[in-house]
Formats: structure tokens, sequence, C-alpha cells
DNA sequence: TTCTAAGATGTAAGCGGTTACATTATAGGA
DNA sequence: TCCTATAATGTAACCGCTTACATCTTAGAA
């Protein structure tokens, strides 16, 4: 079934029918409604591939995040995706594992699709430069999780390193002279480095010495940061607390602890970054940073769609809230 | 830039460089190198729906999942991505949040773009009916989570009745006398239910009562978890074991448990499903039934794939194992 | 009644590819 | 040298829809 035959069927032109669909106000309602029934009738599926070549535009966004069954991420492709159903876009997503070569297939396929905007976590291959080519393409773009203001770049993020800063200036104001960070592989991502900085920083700013020595850096998960927090306990002088970028580090550092016989937080103090929802649920439950993953997703499809439909070509760029959870993972030092 | 102009360029007719592209042993090495140089300096980008349009076929999967953000669906979406990108399959994707109407859409824009094969999580509109039309219209279709064998239609799942009967046979024979259930919606989600009829049948297999005062359905969350127990703490009577039929529920559980002053598992022993990441990482670990959300992922696209380049025709079906992982969360009877 | 402008519909030229079929080049064999 | 099979390339008719523009209605206004 095609549009020429249901014209053919409703005895009118195709034109008639395309614009049933699209301005169906040009259409009189009894011719409209036949046109419709008549579709329903014969199970006519618009054909979206058509209509996008012809129309030279396409309503395909595409999705790149590193991976979407860890961290919070899931949570803003969730979000990514409810919004864009609710805008008439449809997703095409794919996980780069933080990996150069996987991410670069995708964007070709994004970019062969046509997507109309893309949406990265991050920035990685090209950085700035590959941004505007892409929007030379006419393929808007907006980078998320990440601050990025001296940039010409739309964005939706928030400040990694203003919220490493206030958790490690948590566990300072609470009396720890010595904080351990256990944090993922700042070297490759930039948002992690600037957790990373945002750390020293609030070091530093308390008169706190920086030792490299109580600073891992491992893949962000359960296991490493388990193993990273027996790391810290083995050290002559074992840091009071412990500043772990990402809950799932943060998690399995909960456990090396209690293996190692320890109390939280008597003994030691853990603070997390993203506030999983499991979080909430540990023994003890976590201090943790609150990062606004929903609403990156939202407002990212947000910034697409209006610059999609002919923004007024601005860049837009937010840095939205994180906030300090407290809950029972942090006490003062011993 | 398109292929005429690519073709101009190389001083040859439009169907070469197709050819360059599709079949390349067609064309002689020397124009096929000068055309791709010609692509690769010119910038050229190969336009996937004028592609698919003209060759009456995709290379897209549509994937539908209730949630990826919960459960483990999260690792079979990843999974899905992954071996779809292998193969060369572009996925779009979207969440039902078990919502009919959401689905309706969804697939609907599956249609729309000719989506070559759907990936289905369970059955929900239309069931066997619903599937045979998308078949019809030459999309294939594998359901995924779930065991259908009496049905004539691709899946690959898992059985869920036996898993749970497995994981309460497992409480029975610790010598668990009154095993408390909470579980999932089961009255809307098929595999959920099978689940319920699974500890249903061990209780009366090894005669012991079905109470339905310690049956609590409610949505598979945290919180609805930690809900749940608590009520089932106050039973005047309460359970000395309870089976959770997902990990966040029992997570949820957990947590009351301790704040109730119980001790798991002296006091008593819980069980979950699923085996998220997490679980492993509890206080205390949990007891749960390994789900191979990876495995069915990866085998469903091969399904499809299969499907889509004709295969044999025969339906494909694979029930795959799960396993009990018995960790530190059930102990004998008190 | 005639004219006009707005509204409804139709016509046809693309959109950027694919591919069956036709044509041309190339190399061996007779 | 001529013939023929095979390899390499070109031609052109689609794929199913959109949309600028042309045409035809129709309802007042004059």
């Amino acid at each position: 079934m095609k549009m020429s035959q249901i014209a053919k069927l409703a005895g009118v032109s195709i034109a008639t029918v395309s614009r049933t669909f699209h301005s169906p106000e040009k259409v009189r309602p009894e011719v409209r409604d036949r046109i419709l029934q008549i579709c329903e009738k014969q199970n006519y599926i618009y054909n979206a591939a058509a209509g996008d070549l012809s129309r030279r535009r396409t309503d395909i966004l595409g999705v790149l995040i590193p991976t979407a069954n860890k961290s919070v991420f899931g949570e803003t492709v969730m979000a990514i995706q409810e919004k864009a159903q609710e805008l008439n876009f449809s997703t095409i997503s794919g996980n780069t594992l933080y990996d150069k070569t996987i991410e670069k297939k995708l964007l070709q396929q994004f970019q062969e699709r046509r997507a109309a905007g893309i949406i990265l976590t991050g920035f990685t291959i090209g950085g700035e430069q590959f941004i505007r080519g892409l929007m030379e393409q006419n393929i808007a773009c907006v980078v998320i999780w990440e601050k990025l203001e001296e940039l010409d770049i739309n964005y939706v993020g928030f400040d990694n390193f203003k919220a490493a800063y206030g958790a490690t200036h948590h566990l300072v104001s609470l009396g720890h002279q010595r904080i351990g960070l256990i944090v993922g592989p700042y070297e490759k991502v930039g948002r992690v480095k600037k957790r990373f900085e945002g750390y020293k920083q609030a070091l530093e700013e308390h008169g706190l010495p920086f030792d490299p020595s109580i600073v891992l850096s491992t893949e962000p998960d359960l296991l490493e940061g388990k193993q990273a927090m027996q790391q810290l306990l083995c050290d002559p002088n074992p840091p009071t607390a412990v500043f772990a970028a990402s809950d799932r580090l943060a998690i399995g550092g909960l456990v090396a602890i209690k293996e190692k016989g320890l109390r939280v937080p008597q003994d030691i103090s853990v603070v997390g970054f993203d506030d999983l929802e499991f979080s909430a649920y540990c023994d003890p439950p976590l201090t943790t940073v609150r990062v606004p993953a929903k609403e990156m997703g939202i407002l990212a499809v947000k910034v697409l769609h209006d610059a999609i439909m002919g923004g007024n070509g601005k860049v837009k760029q937010y840095c939205l809230d994180t906030d300090l959870i407290i809950r029972a993972s942090t006490a003062e030092a011993p």
C-alpha cells in the first residue's frame, strides 16, 4: 500500500493524500475523512524514508552515550527517548564504551541517516572542531554532562569541578585532614578530569596537602571501587575520608571497608557522585552528589528541537545545579 | 554532495559509484580507488534514506523495552546495540513504560521507518496475532525475556516459572515453612505472572499452604520493596523467608528488615531475582536468580539477522538457563 | 449576472539512490 | 584476423513521497 494507491481508491490526487497527513486544514473535511478511512481499511503505513528523502530532512535524533547500563546515563537516555517521543522524533542511539572507533562508526551512521540532531555525552573525538563540522552539515548538536562555557556550542550540563569541590569541601568541613580520592579514568574523560581538579583545589584551598598516593584512578565500577578502597586502607597512613567520584566506586568501596572490619562513617567517611537510586539503599545510605540526569536529557532534546525548528540560531547553554545529598556515610573525623 | 556529483567528478556513471560501495569486486580497482578518494576529498556521506527507499529494505532494528533504567533491561539493550552495530544494523529504540499507548506509537514509528526487524520484551498488545501481522509486513520479530514454546514465534527467553520455582525451592529446602512473596504487577505482565506461579507451585509441591496475606504485588522498585517488606514484617505471623521476584524489591526489602532491627539471614532469609550488579554488593550480598540478560540481547539480534538475511524460515526458539546464585542473604530457618 | 479572490485540488519535477538490462572493452581461442 | 565469452561500465526506470505551481471551484461583491 502506498499513497498513490490510496489516492486512486479515494478518487483524489496523491497530493491530497499527502496533505491529509501533513496539512489537514488544507483538505476538505469530508475528503479528509474518506481518505483516512481508506488508509485505515487498507492498513496503509506511511513510508518515513520516502518522506524524509523528499522533504530533505528527518525527525531523527542521534544519541551517543558511553554506556547506558552504568552510571546514571540510563536515566538520561530514557528521558531523552521520552521527550523525543513526545515531540514526534525518533531516536537512534549507540553506546560508545568510550571507544573512539565505535564512536566514529556511530556518528557516521547518524550522518548517513541524516539525523536532524545529535546529542553527545561530553567531548571526545575532534572536540569543538568536529561539532562545527556536523553543524555545517546542518545537524544540530548539543553536548550533555559537561559545562563548556568557553566554547560557542550548545550544551546542557553541570559543573563537574564545582560539584567535586563541594563534595570534598563537605569532608573537609567535617574535620577530615586526610581525604582519599577514587576516580575514573580522568586522563581520558574531560568531565572526570574536572572532578579530579575540583577535589584537588578543595584540598589546596583548605591548606591540605595533595598526596598522589591516596588518589586512585580506575574504571568506574563496583569491583574496581572495592579494590581501590582496599588499597587505600592498606596505606600506612590511611585516609579518614574518601571521595569516590562515582557512586559505583563508592558502593564498591563501602564493601571493602566493611570487610576490613571498619565502620562507616565512624571510622571512615565516604562520599559518592551521581546519586544512583541504589545509593539511598546502601548500608549506610550514601552521601553523594545528585546530578540532573533526567533534566539534562529533556532539556537537550528541547534544545535540539528548537534548533531544528529554526530557533533564533543562538547558542543555548545550560549549566544545571547539582546537590550534595548528605546521608549517613559521612560524619565528623574520628 | 551526492553520488551523481561524485560520478561526474570521477568521470564515471552513477552506477559505478554505487557499486563501489555495495559490490566493490565489480569495479576495476583503480577506478574504485579513484572514486573512494574523491568521496573522501569531497566529504561525501551516503544517504541511507535514499538507499533504503530504492532497495526497498532497511538495516534498522526496532527495540521495545519497558524501561531501560530499571531491572537488567539496560544490559539487554546494550548488548542488542553492540551486536547490531557489529552486524551493521542501526537500532531505533523506545521505552514503553508498560504503557500500551506508548507501545503502539513506537511500533507505528518502527513500521513507518520500515524496520527490518523488531525485538519485543514480552507480550503486550495483541499478542501472537499482532506479531503475525508484523511478520506479514515482512518484519522479522523476536520476543525476549519470555518462554513461549506453545506459540509459533521466535523467542529468546528463559523459564520464569522454573526460575521462580527454583528460588522458592531453595528457601523450602533450608527449612522455611512460611515464605512470603513480593512480586511485580503480575496481572499485567506475563513473565511476572509466571514467577508468581512458580512460587505457588513450589509451595504446593512441598505441602506448604499458600497464604495470600503474605503475597504482595507492587511496582518493582526499591521503595515499594521496602514498604512491602515492612508490611510483611508486621504480619502477626511474619514469614521467615521472602522471595522478592526482582532484585530491586529485594534490596528495598533488605533495608526494611534492617530498620526493624532484624538480621539477614539469621532472622529472615531473602532471595531476589535478576542478579543486578549491585546485588553482590548489598549487605548481605543477595542470593538471587541470575538471568541471561546480555545473552538474550545478543541472540535476539542474531535471530533477527538470520531471518532478515533470508534464513530457512524456521521459527527460532531459545530458552536459556538461569542460575540460582547463592550468597549470604539466605540461611537455615531460625 | 459577472468578476475576483480565496480555497481546494491536481500536475509533475524532483529527493538520492539501486539495479535489471544494454552496451562496450578485453582477452583468448580458432 | 575474427569470434565469443566475460568483465566493466552505462542507461534509465523506478522507490514512495513532497511541494511549487497551475488549475479549477465557489462564494460573495459589484
